[in-house]
DNA sequence: CGCACCGTTGAGTTACATCAACCGTGGTGG
DNA sequence: CCACCACGGTTGATGTAACTCAACGGTGCG
């Protein structure tokens, strides 16, 4: 198992929850002052380094949490090494599962991540006292499930060319829904992924994402910058190239 | 939207949700007795004939519950036709997100399906009161999660046949759960599918399927008698054609 | 400097899709 | 009653999207 570097944490660790950033994008925001307090009681922080393992497939986890900052990847590896990304947790997003002592999948920590997280058994306690926690991770699993869905369907039956833009297509769309103005200018994205992470995610092999790439680049829809960045050029080009009728759910 | 056929509910209609027989695969099994009273008093039953949808993408649903009989396929399909299963919900599943109001996918019954249904808000309102419930379905949408991961990993990473080993090892593995010493001798499943519905839910073609299973049939790994029905010859072989080590999770 | 890592691109291969023909079965209506 | 057709399944021939193998360039680091 792993043993969180404490590093990094520093902020967080004074913080009270009532003033917490990510109060209103995660589980917290269904809790009042009073129950707030007692998650406080039980909280703690850790922080992990980019690509450092959060936990492994099979482990028995005593902790679960939201993510503060940072991305964590949940990844499932057959025997002979294939690897498949399952899930992008981010800000707000909450790792592991009450009520279950088995992962079926990788942790991984894609960017240094800072988590508020609690040992599963007092969480439970307070899971059973406190009604709204319970609506909350019910709502959040139930948008997890939907994503899973669709990602189902990305990996079931889009082409290389719509996985690739449908991939660029979250990340463009998180940005838009924060400033919607970017949606008809130049935007560029910072994806904390190599190639063969995306293709990981898509199903893909590393190759293949390059071409799909260099393919959008040529008709003038993206720029990829050579690094982790890519610049959309055109986004509505790019939404048209995932294979969904305008502007479909991912995440409500 | 869908108006229930009434019919083939009567057995259910009558029974008291006490000796209910998917009382304790289900949601219910968290609930005490006033609980279950209470929850009887809002049920209500609704059969479907195979092949008749229960909802499609993009309803506003007002409906929620459980599977009592028959299997319900969960169905996402893209503007040109491509489609994707992405869930098989059988008996004590439950169908439907409560405090969300629009669904991603549309919901078609598979074989002849039973429901215990509610309506919404009022379910809401019971799931605000009987915490067991909430926990329930957490549980149940963890499962499904796994459920959904698994499945990306098949979808993303595996050989087509890789692929239909897979899928008849789901059928198989509930059948010996039920009667463990079937694991040894020739085993008949019985399945709801088409090629084509397989192959919907595999991300293949229907002539794919076929000749996955016409190339398992040589291997001598199963029997596949031309209709819906497979018998599996060598459960180990078929075991280990999946690509999984060993035994692995599928539903916990 | 040299090496490890990431990305790109090309050439050749392959697994699966597509297109198409054919068979058996069950339902229907003339 | 049986001719017909719709439907599901199998199998073959062919095409192609994506994988694999391989070479090469840039960048950062010890």
């Amino acid at each position: 198992m792993v043993t969180a570097t404490a590093r990094n944490s520093g902020c967080h660790a004074q913080a009270s929850c009532l003033t917490c950033s990510e109060r209103s994008r995660s589980i917290c925001a269904y809790t009042g002052p009073e129950e707030l307090r007692q998650l406080e009681a039980i909280r703690f922080f850790r922080s992990y380094e980019p690509r450092q393992t959060i936990f492994m497939d099979g482990d028995p986890v005593d902790f679960v949490g939201t993510v503060l900052s940072g991305m964590v990847s949940l990844t499932k590896i057959m025997p002979d090494g294939r690897t498949q990304m399952v899930a992008m947790l981010r800000q707000g997003n909450f790792l592991g599962h009450p009520y279950r002592a088995q992962t079926s999948y990788n942790a991984v920590a894609s960017t240094p991540v800072v988590m508020c997280g609690f040992r599963r058994e007092p969480f439970e306690k307070l899971l059973r006292k406190i009604p709204g926690l319970g609506q909350g991770l019910l709502e959040q699993s139930s948008k997890e499930l939907d994503a899973a869905r669709e990602w189902m369907l990305l990996l079931g039956r889009k082409t290389a060319r719509e996985k690739v833009a449908s991939f660029l297509i979250i990340f463009a769309r998180e940005k838009v829904a924060q400033h919607p103005s970017l949606m008809q200018k130049r935007m560029h994205l910072d994806m904390p992924y190599t190639r063969a992470e995306m293709g990981d995610y898509l199903g893909l092999s590393l190759e293949t994402v390059s071409r799909q790439l260099s393919a959008l680049k040529n008709d003038g829809i993206v720029d990829p910058d050579g690094k982790r960045g890519v610049t959309v050029l055109n986004y509505a080009a790019l939404l048209s190239e995932t294979g969904d009728d305008a502007d479909g759910g991912w995440l409500a």
